[in-house]
DNA sequence: TCAATAACGATCAAATATAATCATTTTTAT
DNA sequence: ATAAAAATGATTATATTTGATCGTTATTGA
């Protein structure tokens, strides 16, 4: 086995594990102790994994836009069931919207294959995931690049989603109650949001429960908007109750 | 056994076993180490395997847009000469055009310290090479992905393209000649660069010498369209003297 | 703080893989 | 049919990898 069969091993251990120290590794490899502090240090210097002292611990997510997909990796179990959810309202042919929140990304592996699916979105992840799906055309919003949140926002990206329209929307949200309605951190977010919600039929809303009776500053949406909400069900019977006397829908 | 036959069986078995020696494939195939080192060292270039001390590994998965990136790590001499010099045309606080081919993306490592800088590109791989640089805003061109070339191309991307202005554009071609001028293989990419050109002030053509002289099968501009053209010193004296009769400036 | 322990880096030697060169065979073109 | 070109195999010199030793440095616990 060689360098390069074990550097490969050696992410895939620390993938798991997130730290492991040399001696460990060494016995899992079947080699000497040395190889792999010099496997390590190779390794460290292409910034794929840290150096500790006796080991090594994972990498932060760093890579342009599939840092994003790796970090959702480890998304709560309540994402991946919202994005699961979610992803079952799509049907082969659709035309959706897609939004550049965490949540709504979650709903990619589901997508894939549902073929033949036609996605707009402001989302570099997003369009990332399904670079290598084929039967699904990716559309992606043009405009000035928020490194931040990997997404594309602003006013032309707004007039892009304008021109389009489409079968159903997905979206996400900082905050959700029955007073407030939606809400906010970002006027930018806000703005995609009320956009892609105007050009589509169904708009629906994905946002797990920790969300759910709390308001972000920005006040952007009434409920009203949305044509059904999908989260997951740790939501209490009380918050849901509350929420269908504004004819919420759950899903 | 050919050496086609040679490298499917090869790869065939590394689909299978992750990974193989030298040695054990040799003995599979009935045919001498040296000439599987060949063939492993054939198939490495081609990035279709990764070559190991001893062996060969699958190559991995790609990743969605740095697969770009790190097919142009083992770019050829030419093109990332071409690329330095072409980034030493950029000044601190210009705004340029960048296009999608793998030529004007060897500009990007050169160009990250060169703070502020706005770039517009309808490239993924430059647009995600960027995504960790402070000080360089990246405006990416909106519409349809076409997942073959990584980069967005179409009416769309053309109106988007057209509303800006940038005092440098850099685009490439698939063949240049005195004759013919520039040439492309896909009228996509040929409307991008004409866009790009049309807003640019200056407009400088990436261009390695393999591909002068040549032409491809759709003409789509004069010589006289670009400011300067970037190439390698490998460019031989006729060609240069040729296209200098139709007052093509070097860098 | 200090000593004990463990990890680290540097250097060396052995094993193995590789590159380079040349000879042989096979294929291709004329 | 013959020469030229390409592919293959063998041999040798070079380069790489690996593991061991030893002196140095960092961490831990009293």
């Amino acid at each position: 086995m060689g360098f390069q069969e074990r550097k490969r091993k050696i992410l895939k251990i620390l993938e798991k594990t997130e730290s492991m120290d040399v001696q460990e590794m060494a016995d899992e490899l079947g080699i000497s102790a040395i190889t792999i502090r010099r496997d390590l240090q190779q390794l460290a210097a292409e910034e794929l994994l840290i150096r500790t002292h006796g080991g090594a611990m994972k990498a932060p997510p760093q890579h342009p836009f599939t840092a994003f997909a790796d970090k959702e990796q480890v998304a709560s179990a309540r994402k991946k069931y919202i994005g699961k959810r979610a992803a079952a309202l799509v049907k082969p042919g659709d035309t959706i919207f897609m939004d550049c929140g965490s949540t709504v990304f979650t709903m990619c592996p589901h997508l894939k294959n549902i073929t033949p699916l036609r996605i707009i979105t402001n989302s570099l992840p997003v369009a990332a995931a399904f670079m290598d799906a084929a039967g699904i055309q990716v559309n992606l919003i043009g405009g000035e690049i928020d490194k931040e949140r990997k997404a594309i926002h602003g006013d032309r990206a707004i007039a892009h989603i304008k021109s389009y329209h489409a079968a159903k929307a997905f979206v996400g949200t900082d905050g959700l109650s029955a007073k407030r309605g939606l809400t906010a951190i970002s006027e930018k977010e806000a703005g995609i949001t009320t956009a892609m919600a105007g050009s589509a039929d169904h708009i629906y809303l994905l946002c797990d429960s920790s969300k759910i009776g709390k308001d972000s500053y920005l006040k952007f949406a009434p409920l009203s908007l949305i044509t059904a909400l999908v989260t997951d069900q740790e939501l209490s019977a009380a918050q849901a109750a509350t929420l269908r006397t504004k004819k919420v829908n759950f899903i």
